[in-house]
DNA sequence: AACCATATCACATAAAGATGTTATTTCCCA
DNA sequence: TGGGAAATAACATCTTTATGTGATATGGTT
C-alpha cells in the first residue's frame, strides 16, 4: 500500500487524481490540498505519505519553494512534480530542488499510478518531453569543441561585456574609440547570431564562445 | 512504420529483439549487427533507420564511440542505448554523446517498443533506475542553499533578463506592464547593488543570486 | 490602527545600446 | 599584386535601459 498526498490548486484535477488513486487497491490518499501552506498546516508529522504529488504553479508559495521545505521537514517523502510547465528553467529548478519525478498534466491516470509505483520502488520517472529536455541538457555539454569564430580583438571586447562594462569603458580599457567598440560589437553579433549584450554574456559564461 | 536498426553482440538478445519488432506491425527492422564496424559497413547511406538501438559494451568500437560516429554521419537517427550498465559514468557519457534514450537490458519487450515509439515521437525515455541517477546528478548541484534577498517575483524577472529578454518581453511573459518590470528591476538593482542588466546576468549565472 | 514589504502602474529624461552605411589602414596570402 | 579579413573610426537613427519621483492596493506584523 503506497500512501500519497496531493498538492494541486485545480480542484477538478486534484479530486480526479484523488478519486483515481483511492479506486486502486495499492494506493491510499492521505491528504489533498490546494496549497503548500495548507499541506504544511494539515500534515501529520507522525505519518507522512510515501509520495507527494505536487503542482509547480500554486497560489501562495510555489511548488519549488514548497518542495524544499517539505524535503527538509519530511526527508523520506519522494516528491513528484506534476505540472503544465515544459519550461527548462522550471524543470531544472525542480530537479535541483530534489524532485524524484516530473509528470506533465496531460499524463493519463494509468501513467501517473505507474510513475508513483516506480518512484516508490526507488526509481524515477519523467514524462518523455521532460526527459528529452534533460537529455538535451547533456547533449549541449558536448558541443564545446566549437572553436571560436571571434578574433582576438573581438574576444577582448566580449570580456569587457561580460565584466559589465559600457561601450565607453571598453573603449577606454582597450584604448580605442567608442565607435570602434560599436563596430566590433556589430561584427560579434553577426558572427554569433545574437542581438543583445545579454545573449553574448550568456553564451560566454556558458562556454559557448 | 518506424524503422529500427540494432547493434548488439549477444546473438540471443539481438535476434530476440529483432523478432519481436518484426512481429509488430508498426516496426521494421532494417539491420541487426553485432558491432559498430559491421553496422557502418552495411548501412545504406540513402536509407538510415529512424531509431538505432545499441549496446554500450560491444566488441571492437564501444557503443559510446560508435554513437558519436553514427550521430555525425546520420544526424537524423535517434539513438537508444541498451545496456546492462547502471554505472553513472557510462550513463552520463552516453547522454553527452547524444543518446535519446537509455534502456536497461532487463526491460521487457513491450517497454522497449514503447520507448522506441516515444523517442520517434520526439520524446526521450530512460529506465527508472537510470532516471534516478540522472535526477541525483541534479540534486547534488543543490549544495549551499544561500537564501536570496530577492522575492519570487523579482527572481522571475531576473530569469527573464538571463534569458536575454527585453523589458517588454518580460512584461508580456509575466503578463504585467513594462512599468512594473522597470519598477521591479529598480528594486533588484538596489538589493544587489548593481547598475546594469549585465551585472545581474553575471551574478545569476555564477550562482551569486 | 499604523506600518512595512510587495506588487502594481505612470510619467519623465538622460544615458546606453543596436544597427546601418561608409571609409581608411594594415597585413596576409594566393 | 590585388583581394580579403581585421582593426579602426565617423555619422545617423531608433530602441532600450537606467533612474527618479510618485501613486495605489494588498497582506502581514506589531
Amino acid at each position: 500500500m503506497i500512501s500519497v498526498s496531493i498538492i494541486e490548486d485545480d480542484r477538478v484535477i486534484r479530486e480526479g487524481i484523488e478519486r483515481y488513486l483511492e479506486s486502486q487497491d495499492e494506493f491510499i490518499c492521505l491528504l489533498a490540498c490546494e496549497s503548500v501552506e495548507e499541506m504544511l498546516q494539515k500534515a501529520d508529522e507522525s505519518c507522512p505519505p510515501d509520495i507527494m504529488l505536487m503542482d509547480i504553479g500554486l497560489p501562495g508559495m510555489s511548488g519549488i519553494s514548497g518542495m524544499k521545505i517539505i524535503n527538509e521537514r519530511f526527508p523520506d517523502i519522494s516528491i513528484i512534480m506534476f505540472t503544465v510547465h515544459e519550461d527548462s528553467h522550471k524543470i531544472f529548478q525542480s530537479l535541483c530542488a530534489g524532485a524524484s519525478g516530473y509528470l506533465l498534466k496531460n499524463t493519463p491516470f494509468s501513467r501517473i499510478s505507474e510513475a508513483i509505483k516506480i518512484v516508490h520502488a526507488g526509481g524515477s520517472f519523467m514524462s518523455p518531453q521532460i526527459a528529452r529536455k534533460v537529455m538535451e541538457f547533456f547533449h549541449e555539454k558536448q558541443k564545446l569543441p566549437e572553436e571560436s569564430v571571434l578574433t582576438d580583438k573581438e574576444k577582448e571586447i566580449v570580456l569587457g561585456l561580460v565584466d559589465g562594462l559600457s561601450y565607453k569603458m571598453i573603449a577606454d580599457r582597450s584604448d580605442i574609440s567608442i565607435e570602434t567598440v560599436r563596430s566590433h560589437i556589430k561584427n560579434i553579433y553577426k558572427k554569433l547570431h545574437v542581438h543583445s549584450k545579454a545573449d553574448v554574456i550568456r553564451k560566454s559564461l556558458s562556454g559557448e564562445i
